[in-house]
DNA sequence: GCCCTACATCAAC
DNA sequence: GTTGATGTAGGGC
C-alpha cells in the first residue's frame, strides 16, 4: 500500500542544494546565484524553488541564502512578513550584520569555489 | 536613489 | 504552460 501522503521525495537537484547549504559555516551567507552556479546551473530560480519547498526545514539553513544584491529575499514561501523578519534576526544571531533589511556590504559571501 | 518592465534560465506542479 | 524565496539590463521619475 503505497500510502499517498501529501509528502514528496526530494529530487537529486534539491538534495544538492541542501547539501551545499549545509557546508556553509555559521556567520557565512551565500546567494541564490552562487548556489546555482555551484550546482552547475545558471538559474537562481531553480535554487529558490528547491529552498521554497525545503522539506528539510529548518534543518537546512535556508536563511543563509540571500540575493546577489544583498537582499534577504524570503523565508518559507514568504517574500515579506514575519518569516523574513525572523530570518534577519537569525542572521544577526549568527554574527551577520544587516543594514536596512539587507546584507551589510562588509559581509563576505561564501564561495563554493573553496577547496 | 527607487520602482517597474522584460527577458533569461531551470526545476517543479 | 505557469509559477517561483533570482539575475541582469534598460527606462522613468
Amino acid at each position: 500500500m503505497s500510502a499517498v501522503n501529501g509528502e514528496r521525495v526530494p529530487t537529486v537537484f534539491e538534495a544538492r542544494v541542501y547539501e551545499a547549504l549545509r557546508r556553509i559555516p555559521r556567520g557565512q551567507v551565500t546567494t541564490y546565484g552562487r548556489l546555482a552556479a555551484a550546482l552547475g546551473c545558471g538559474s537562481a530560480r531553480a535554487v529558490g524553488q528547491a529552498l521554497r519547498r525545503n522539506p528539510f526545514a529548518p534543518e537546512v539553513p535556508c536563511h543563509r541564502v540571500v540575493g546577489s544584491d544583498g537582499r534577504v529575499g524570503g523565508y518559507f514561501g514568504e517574500v515579506a512578513g514575519a518569516r523574513v523578519t525572523e530570518k534577519m534576526e537569525r542572521l544577526e544571531s549568527e554574527g551577520i550584520r544587516l543594514a536596512g533589511g539587507r546584507l551589510a556590504e562588509d559581509q563576505p559571501i561564501w564561495e563554493f569555489h573553496e577547496d
